[in-house]
DNA sequence: TTCTAAAATTGAGTCAATTCGATTTTTGTG
DNA sequence: CACAAAAATCGAATTGACTCAATTTTAGAA
């Protein structure tokens, strides 16, 4: 059976979760105050830093439930991909940012990239990196995809083609949530305008 | 004249920046507290903030120093590029990382990135911010004195070439800085092998 | 059921960045 | 030189993330 113990950790680990997600959408990170969240999850202080290393860590666990359906939402695309070069690379990326903002603000984004480097080794710092890997590793297999099916050319190097999209993709992503008038059409319409360099360069 | 007042200010502004910056390389970031630096620059806690907004815009105009040397450096490639585009954008990226560890640790380039995307509003994220684009539109200079001088073709979008590879290469120095394991030859070779796919593509 | 060790919770206390009102210094005017 | 306004300095008090030793709860053996 699933042991008392085991339930009771469960549940405290979903309301610190709801609650966090709550208040970090409502006041905001740094506006979210532990004691509050704590209150909220009708838990003390010690027991939140007993399930997460520091605050940025629940941040983290909220994130990566996020860009998990992100990576989900793209295997539909890396199956069946557009049959056009620029097509398949504009639908993949365009359901990573479209799905990007759905539980996530951006000030949520921010925080969550700069927790990543500053606490390159913390928990949520290795899952962060873990993540992006995730998206590159999807973006090669697109990639890999459309070279079998003989929309790219053979000769191209694959994997490094996967991690320039993605690189590029992500930094402007970055400079997209450092700007809160930033809209995503624009973001979309400046990620393709430089793929077409690479389109134009690795079709067959 | 120059008055005492304004003598005295840039006194005190040296001496701040300098107490920081020997304490962040000895004790690093977090390690280097406030009231040390105070007390290493003769100065007051108030004083400190009464020239920087907070921490991190301490760290953010050593920072700048750095990157501005690095503009400087710069200047040069794009004046007398090598004659081969792979190469040109080689030693230009080059002269950017290789400079890029002189001042700054690791650590203290990752919690100036980490800030930058925390607070890109604050003094130092908006420094931050135009001192990419500064770096960006190097690259596009680059990349506009190559299609003149008839290495790259007329045709290919230079604002979005340069973007893309300053993108591409941030996103590198960012993984670069996050591992203090990693090593400059390797991050050097790994971009190298990213452009060589562009530098087919956009070669006459 | 009773008891003990292990696991988990708790919140008062610590630590360091940042604030802000009182105090001091500089400037320029008469 | 004397003086008042403006500019700058100062550091004690505030704030909020995080720690840790004491306490409570659970598991499971006898």
């Amino acid at each position: 059976m699933s042991g008392l113990r085991a339930r009771q950790k469960a549940d405290r680990q979903r309301r610190i979760i709801e609650a966090a997600a709550a208040l970090f959408r409502d006041a905001g990170y740094e506006g979210a105050k532990i004691e509050a969240i704590a209150a909220q999850a009708e838990v003390s202080i010690g027991t939140i830093y007993n399930y997460y290393q520091n605050k940025g860590d629940i941040l983290g666990a909220i994130v990566s439930l996020e860009v998990n359906e992100v990576l989900n939402a793209g295997r539909g695309v890396v199956a069946r991909p557009p049959a056009n070069v620029g097509d398949a690379l504009d639908t993949l990326t365009g359901i990573y940012i479209e799905h990007s903002l759905h539980y996530l603000s951006k000030e949520m984004w921010r925080q969550a990239m700069a927790i990543s480097t500053q606490l390159p080794d913390s928990p949520f710092g290795q899952a962060y990196t873990a993540l992006d890997r995730s998206l590159t590793e999807q973006i090669r297999a697109l990639i890999a995809r459309l070279q079998e099916i003989g929309l790219v050319r053979q000769d191209i190097d694959g994997a490094a083609l996967g991690e320039l999209i993605f690189n590029n993709m992500n930094m402007m992503f970055i400079e997209f949530v450092k700007r809160d008038e930033a809209r995503i059409a624009e973001l979309r319409s400046a990620i393709r305008r430089q793929n077409r360099i690479l389109v134009a360069a690795i079709g067959v």
